[in-house]
DNA sequence: AGTAAGGCGGGCA
DNA sequence: GTGCCCGCCTTAC
């Protein structure tokens, strides 16, 4: 457990509900905008998934990326959050995106 | 303990 | 809009 991945999981559960955040955002706001493949390998294989909302977050193209658990199921929390997603995508993506530097 | 491969992405050509 | 390359963390051998 680095430094960096105990951030990211740290801000990932900060995430309010009805929000969502991107996988560049997350890496960003831990110290690497480049890790951000890391972020979700890191959120994949977390220690404590309950503590972690994961399918708060998704990619910066709009797509929600994928889930552990499998993307349709991510796909119907984030809908049952109140976040409109037409086909695996995020529709007002920015309308509902959580900014961690306030 | 060290090395090698994989993974839920991002950016650029 | 598609394709390719890069960089970082975790896990398995």
């Amino acid at each position: 457990m680095t430094n960096f991945s105990k951030k990211v999981l740290e801000l990932t559960k900060q995430i309010p509900k009805g929000k969502i955040t991107t996988y560049r955002q997350l890496a960003a706001a831990a110290g690497n905008p480049k890790a951000c493949r890391a972020v979700g390998g890191t959120l994949n294989k977390n220690k404590h998934p309950i503590v972690i909302p994961c399918h708060r977050v998704i990619k910066s193209t709009g797509e929600v990326g994928g889930y552990s658990g499998g993307t349709v199921k991510k796909v119907a929390l984030l809908k049952k959050e109140g976040i409109p997603i037409k086909n695996s995508k995020i529709v007002n993506l920015k309308h509902y995106l959580h900014e961690f530097k306030c």
